[in-house]
DNA sequence: CCTTAATCCTGGAAGC
DNA sequence: TGCTTCCAGGATTAAG
């Protein structure tokens, strides 16, 4: 569930309760999820964080030895700081003490009921990149047309298949494909190869690639500024829900009528996601 | 090259 | 009310 804009979102309000703070203990309280940890060392302890890095829907600290840690939050995972007194609960998987060192002055905090997420430890944040992230297309956030047409050219899968893809684009979950593929005036069964093809008959304006491109900077970017969207149970660095004023226009509301032209909202499975689109204004 | 299915997991919603 | 069932989904892997 949690996205792009939700990650980004994260990232930017853990930024000032963490930076240049230190990292006095850390645990695994489920044996497996954190992978690559076999000290506290491992997991920062010790270290000041001097960085958090987003690629994607992953989360990077990175300590003052030069240590990363790599999150991914999967569909329900939460990475919050808490008062010492704040309790773990039988999803908490890791908890990092923050502060002095035998006494933190609060708690940094990873739950994940369903446990699709995960901590990841790497010696330098340069092996985090080469071993990790290289799998990662460009970000989202940051996507060019020229990207978009040198992972899609020659590709018959459907785009929005194209779109889940973390090596095509890194960030994009079901939400907004959706959403941009609703933007951009797109089937979402559209064969990728298409996009980029010369011959556009759409109304709206522009080659389809481009407005593809802007539609998915548009999407991620709205939604970082609306706080985080509007996801269930997204909740930010201290623990505060999204601010729900970001409305999708289709994910969620097959059957309504269409924002734009009124025309009910299709729906239907679509690379094993649930999809829900305009058969009047995608084409 | 592509798609489909299965896998991991639990909370919440829907159905009876 | 309480039970069962289904669904949600990111990423990976195997099978067709």
């Amino acid at each position: 569930m949690p996205e792009l804009p939700e990650l980004e979102h994260l990232r930017r309000s853990l930024e000032p309760l963490l930076l240049g703070r230190r990292i006095a203990s850390g645990e695994v309280r489920r044996p497996g999820y954190a992978r690559g940890v076999s000290s506290a060392r491992d997991l920062l302890a010790g270290d000041e964080v001097v960085a958090l890095r987003r690629k994607g829907k992953q989360l990077a600290i990175v300590g003052g030895s030069g240590r990363a840690l790599c999150t991914h939050l999967g569909m329900s995972g939460q990475l919050v700081v808490r008062p010492v007194s704040h309790a773990p609960g039988a999803h908490t998987h890791v908890v990092w003490g923050l502060g002095a060192d035998h006494r933190p002055a609060s708690l940094l905090v990873f739950d994940d009921p369903r446990r699709f997420g995960g901590v990841w430890a790497f010696p330098t944040f340069e092996a985090l990149e080469r071993d990790r992230w290289s799998r990662l297309g460009p970000d989202g956030l940051g996507i060019e047309p020229s990207d978009l047409r040198r992972a899609l050219a020659g590709s018959r899968r459907a785009i929005k298949a194209a779109l889940l893809d973390q090596s095509v684009v890194a960030g994009i979950g079901n939400i907004y494909a959706d959403e941009a593929l609703f933007r951009a005036g797109l089937r979402p069964r559209r064969p990728a190869h298409t996009i980029a093809a010369t011959r556009e008959r759409s109304r709206l304006p522009g080659d389809a690639l481009d407005r593809l491109c802007e539609a998915v900077r548009l999407v991620l970017g709205e939604a970082i500024e609306a706080g985080g969207s509007t996801l269930r149970n997204y909740v930010d660095g201290e623990g505060r829900p999204g601010a729900q004023q970001l409305r999708h226009r289709v994910y969620g509301r097959a059957g309504r009528p269409c924002s734009r032209c009124g025309t009910p909202l299709r729906s239907g499975q679509v690379a094993q996601r649930t999809t829900t689109w305009c058969p009047a204004c995608q084409l």
